[in-house]
DNA sequence: GCCAACGTTGGC
DNA sequence: GCCAACGTTGGC
């Protein structure tokens, strides 16, 4: 899950209570059908720092709840403000997120350099998702370099 | 700031 | 439903 350290960095996460937070600001479908459909509390998260100067996985964490509305969604006076939505029709939906431990910086550059994380979706050419699947192997793999 | 790659929008 | 125009992401 790509986070942008200038919106919620690792540190941040360390800080938050219970080092959890709301994946808020998902707007595409794509990224939100993996919140809604596909993870489960408990499955393990790459914690990944994007748009910044030093991109790559700066920490463990774990789903920490099922998935629910994201507020922002109705709030006006939010960045994520969607109009097209409302309480009883809510198009975006969220996960918390909780922090399991902070690790190196595992750069992007590192990334690519493995062979056996190759197949990665994130690391794929044009990939623009924030939220892709990891399969068990390259979990695996991750886990062995951090 | 550039630009590749993709998603979204809206006219038709 | 097509597709051109436009917007966004995100590494570099």
């Amino acid at each position: 899950m790509k986070s942008e350290p200038g919106e919620c960095s690792v540190d941040d996460l360390v800080r938050a209570p219970n080092q959890t937070v709301p994946w808020t600001g998902v707007r595409n479908y794509q990224a939100r059908n993996f919140m809604r459909d596909v993870m489960r509390v408990g499955d393990g998260v790459l914690f990944y720092h994007s748009s910044c100067p030093e991109p790559g996985i700066a920490g463990l964490a774990q789903v920490a709840s099922a998935p629910y509305a994201d507020p922002t969604q109705f709030d006006p006076a939010s960045a994520y403000h969607d109009p097209k939505s409302s309480p009883q029709a809510p198009r975006w939906v969220l996960v918390d997120v909780r922090l399991e431990r902070k690790t190196r910086l595992l750069p992007l550059v590192e990334l690519r350099g493995r062979p056996e994380l190759a197949s990665m979706r994130v690391l794929q050419r044009g990939n623009r998702l924030s939220i892709t699947p990891v399969t068990p192997q390259e979990w695996r793999a991750v886990r062995a370099l951090l």
